[in-house]
DNA sequence: ACAGAAGCTTA
DNA sequence: GTAAGCTTCTGTT
């Protein structure tokens, strides 16, 4: 070994264990043979060692071994007898395993590694320290806490299950010492897995502080009279020698007398028949198959080999009782790991399964680089057929359209780009202008196929049921093909493919995020090629080499996307949700936002100015009240004016340190009779619904259409929920009379009325549903008052002439619930002592025990599987709710909680809008849907159907979760048409 | 020209 | 206490 050479150690025997307890259970050979640890083994040094043949990774080893425990009797135990005492005998179905583990290591080619009277861990911090001396690297693969304390600027760990590379900042980060200190650190909390004894009452946190304070171990027992706290410092000094003994248990020997030397470790390359051999007489079929394909070996050649397998109630061989303390749970693996891992989780037998082909598409879209420059340029209309005809014969193809707009609804198409294969993929300009820069815009660049001609041959393509298309957020392609006339079906959207697997996680699902993530590429931005700010161009003024380049990468990495994507539905069991409530709700929101909604200009010019009129007057009586001209809508301004210069009570700072001058805060200082903060709370209102609504509406209303298009994403949410933009239709005012006035600027047109159908209590319903809370049932199916009930039962009085105060503080704690109660938040909302709020809701579980344990049980799903699920089975990741940090933890807590209920409800009223036009159709009605706002959807309708279409609407809202679930809860659905959104909602 | 904070609108 | 989007101000690029 020479400087530079790169030293791979795999803890052996720590992995045994984590795999075994990380993967599911029963994982067998047809023969009844449990080999889910070897899988998972087998896997992972497969993975590693493409990586190693992989430059692009950054770490290649030159040498690499596999250690292991010999046995569970080693020196420490002459040292402490009670060492590992406590250590039960292994699972009976992983004793097998141990021995053919090793079999496999030796399949692998690789040194297989084991003295006895040590641990795998003392062997692997002797190599480590002769590749430090020999000027090598080393990396441990393992994350076991034991083997930190060898971590340093030449040795690294890598934990292959998790994907995370383990070095100093790693360490310090998780325990709060430096990798030298782990010794000391781990003779303080003791082990309890492995009985090591540490110091009673010491754990983690503590005993960094400790070591922090003073210094090391043996600083801290010198010193520890000097501990402040006093059950502390008894502990630390009678059990001095505890912690002493520990640190001798703790401390990895690195002077094993080593048989085999580095140089025995160079590593070689697999040797495939060999290997194969071994895979084929576990029956791991795809990693078989894997192996056969990267190794050129022809796998049904290869004969099955012999394997020795020790029994279950043979003698414990090597390793029994010895393994790593702390092995994961399954589910702290992630779920997300599981098709990754697909092999590990393969039925015995199988053929392709979705996970194996997920697992498998992942590795070629990793593998096979994206190279710009091959794409085609399609000029001429016989070789636009030609890829027509290939598309027809591929039965798929993916597309993304090049427009002069981000909007849909005003988008001229420039172009249009397809892929066929990975790495196959052209580009068709139809109006690419020179870029001449002129006012004229330059004339159109030549040898470009008319667009007129393009969409005719293009136009049988897309609407050919056999054939597939794929995009990329297709809901924008759709409206523009729309609006060429033609409507392209069937299709599948990587991005709400994304979005059903992922929701919650980090990476958000536009194109760039996933390349990123599942293809490690970064393509090309649309600035590179129009160049941004003041100096951008069109689209359609882009050389056409540089947009082919930029629109056909696009176009290939959305199918890489689909390929590596669509599989890992089936794999997570998610093809329902992503085919009953994604899929067919885009053509539905295309409709939605083809057709718009009427917006009355003259209503919103003539609120506009009267808003402005009453601001200006509210404006003038401010500044007569604090003495001078300040901009009122700066809070920096107005809060050194309001708390600092006048020297208002009450003022609290932000997290900026600036005085908060927020609504709540000013109601309270005009409730105490303080005239400026009224004045000032109402001009903020109407400032606000002048520029957000009556200023801003006006400017969205289509040229053409004369109607307003909004915009709805599918996946902007963790919920499920739908987002508006573009304007946002989803806020628009309701809460105050004035506010309301900007509704009635929604109209019908002439001859028709707006319907507007909502859920009501939607969310409590599937609450009463889900928990399964006998009371709250009732009350909805009898109609009753739902915060009258919750009232009544909470406080012992009678529904009948309850106060409304009692009503409202019920009615606060049921939206509690539903937002994932606590006191903090419910005493906010009704401005009551903490303490008060807190028993309330104690009161509140003593009365409905089902909701507690909904809550706990909500809890301790997403604690366990990183996500939680509505009732139609969307999934809803929170990665962070395992965080060590509280607050971090009870918000993602709470937002799970509410995830569930949020998410079932989003999911109930998606059903209703997949199946709403249907209904309609079928009930030859005229009615349109026009907008969604969360549990309300609303219609356009000719008057004379008003009476015929509400109980169809009704009837697709209220029956929205059939067949799929049958709720124990009626949902009720109110409807009412008017001219206005004001007086039909 | 853009990003973040503060504030306000909705379900 | 949940989930969003938009406007203004303010400071940085």
């Amino acid at each position: 070994m020479k400087k530079g050479d790169h030293l791979f150690l795999i803890d052996g025997s720590g992995y045994i264990f984590r795999a075994y307890h990380a993967l599911p259970p029963l994982t067998r050979k047809s023969d009844g043979l449990p080999v889910g640890a070897v899988s998972g083994f087998c896997n992972m040094l497969w993975k590693l060692m493409l990586d190693a043949r992989n430059t692009d990774v950054g770490i290649v080893p030159t040498h690499f071994a596999v250690i292991f425990d010999y046995s569970s009797k080693t020196f420490r135990n002459d040292l402490y007898p009670e060492y590992k005492a406590n250590r039960s005998a292994p699972p009976e179905d992983l004793i097998p395993q141990f021995g053919l583990i090793r079999q496999a290591t030796r399949a692998f080619n690789l040194p297989c590694i084991e003295i006895e009277g040590y641990e795998a861990d003392d062997l692997i911090a002797t190599y480590a320290r002769l590749a430090c001396e020999a000027g090598g690297d080393t990396t441990i693969i393992s994350s076991d806490k034991d083997l930190m304390q060898l971590v340093g600027d030449t040795v690294g760990m890598y934990d292959p299950m998790k994907d995370r590379q383990i070095g100093i900042p790693e360490v310090i980060e998780k325990w709060g010492v430096p990798p030298e200190k782990m010794v000391d650190l781990q003779a303080l909390t003791g082990d309890s897995v492995d009985n090591v004894p540490g110091v009673p009452g010491i754990g983690p946190k503590t005993a960094a502080q400790l070591l922090e304070q003073f210094g090391d171990l043996d600083g801290l027992l010198a010193r520890a009279s000097e501990i402040k706290q006093d059950k502390r410092r008894e502990s630390i000094i009678a059990n001095a020698d505890k912690a002493r003994i520990s640190r001798q248990l703790v401390t990895l020997k690195n002077d094993v007398p080593v048989a085999e030397g580095l140089d025995d470790f160079v590593l070689h390359a697999p040797d495939g028949p060999k290997l194969i051999g071994f895979l084929k007489t576990m029956e791991f079929t795809s990693l078989t198959r894997r192996v056969a394909e990267a190794t050129g070996t022809e796998a049904g050649d290869v004969q099955a080999v012999a394997v020795t397998v020790e029994r279950a109630d043979a003698a414990h061989g090597p390793d029994v009782g010895a393994g790593t303390p702390g092995a994961i749970r399954p589910a702290g693996a992630g779920e997300d790991g599981a098709a990754d891992r697909a092999p590990g989780t393969e039925k015995p037998i199988s053929g392709d399964t979705p996970s194996l082909l997920a697992a498998l598409r992942l590795e070629s879209a990793a593998t096979r680089k994206i190279d710009i420059s091959a794409y085609h340029c399609i000029r001429d209309v016989a070789t636009l057929k030609a890829w027509v005809a290939e598309a027809t014969e591929a039965g798929l193809a993916a597309f993304d359209v090049r427009a002069t707009s981000a909007d849909p609804m005003q988008a001229e198409l420039i172009g249009l780009s397809i892929a066929t294969a990975p790495g196959r993929a052209a580009y068709i300009p139809f109006a690419h202008k020179s870029g001449n820069g002129d006012l004229l815009g330059g004339g159109a660049v030549e040898n470009q196929i008319q667009l007129r001609e393009a969409l005719a041959v293009l136009k049988p393509l897309l609407e050919d049921k056999s054939v597939l298309k794929i995009a990329q957020n297709l809901k924008y392609d759709l409206v523009i093909m729309s609006r060429y006339g033609i409507d392209a079906a069937p299709f599948d959207d990587t991005m709400l493919i994304s979005y059903v697997l992922d929701a919650g996680t980090p990476h958000g699902h536009g194109m760039d995020q996933l390349a990123e993530k599942w293809l490690g590429h970064t393509p090309l931005q649309l600035k590179d090629v129009t160049g941004s700010g003041k100096s951008s161009v069109g689209f359609d003024q882009v050389a056409i080499d540089r947009a082919t380049a930029h629109a056909a990468e696009d176009a290939d990495v959305t199918l890489r996307l689909w390929l590596v994507l669509k599989p890992r539905l089936a794999a997570k069991g998610l093809v329902s949700v992503y085919e009953r409530l994604e899929r067919p709700l885009v053509p539905v929101l295309a409709r939605m936002e083809q057709r718009g909604i009427s917006v009355d200009r003259q209503i919103l010019s003539r609120l506009s100015g009267e808003l402005a009129q009453g601001a200006a007057r509210l404006e003038e009586e401010i500044y007569q009240l604090i003495g001078e001209r300040i901009n009122i809508g700066s809070p920096k301004q107005l809060g050194d004016i309001l708390f600092g210069r006048m020297g208002l009570p009450g003022g609290s700072k932000t997290k900026t340190g600036q005085w908060s001058t927020s609504a709540q805060l000013l109601e309270d200082l005009a409730a105490e009779g303080h005239e400026l903060p009224r004045k000032i709370v109402d001009w903020r209102q109407l400032t606000k619904l002048k520029s957000t609504y009556t200023d801003a509406l006006p400017g969205f209303i289509h040229p053409d259409t004369r109607r307003v298009h909004t915009s709805y994403a599918l996946a902007a949410t963790t919920t499920g929920r739908l987002s508006s933009s573009d304007p946002n239709l989803q806020n628009i005012p309701v809460r105050t009379a004035e506010g309301r006035k900007i509704r009635t600027a929604f109209i019908a047109d002439k001859g028709s009325r707006l319907v507007s159908a909502d859920y009501s209590q939607i969310e409590l319903r599937v609450l009463a549903h889900v928990a399964e809370i006998p009371q709250l049932r009732q009350a909805f199916a009898d109609g009753a008052d739902i915060h009258a009930i919750t009232a009544s039962e909470m406080f012992n009085v009678p529904v009948e002439g309850m106060p409304s105060e009692v009503r409202r503080r019920a009615k606060a704690i049921n939206f509690g619930i539903i937002y994932g109660i606590s006191a903090f938040g419910l005493a906010n909302q009704l401005s009551i002592p903490r303490e008060e709020a807190s028993n309330y809701i104690k009161k509140y579980f003593e009365r409905f025990p089902g909701i507690r344990d909904y809550i706990e049980e909500t809890k301790a799903y997403a604690r366990e599987h990183g996500f939680v699920e509505t009732i139609f089975g969307r999934r809803i990741h929170y990665p962070d709710i395992r965080s060590s940090n509280p607050s971090i933890r009870a918000f993602n807590e709470r937002a799970s909680i509410n995830a569930r209920l949020q998410g079932t409800a989003a999911d109930i009223i998606r059903r209703a809008m997949v199946r709403m036009d249907e209904a309609l159709e079928k009930a030859k009605l005229s009615a349109r849907m026009l907008l969604q706002v969360h549990d309300e959807l609303i219609f356009e309708t000719v008057e004379a159907e008003v009476e015929a279409t509400i109980p169809v609407v009704r009837h697709v809202m209220e029956n929205a979760a059939m067949p799929a679930v049958s709720m124990s809860v009626p949902l009720h659905v109110d409807a009412r048409a008017a001219n206005n959104w004001d007086e039909a909602h």
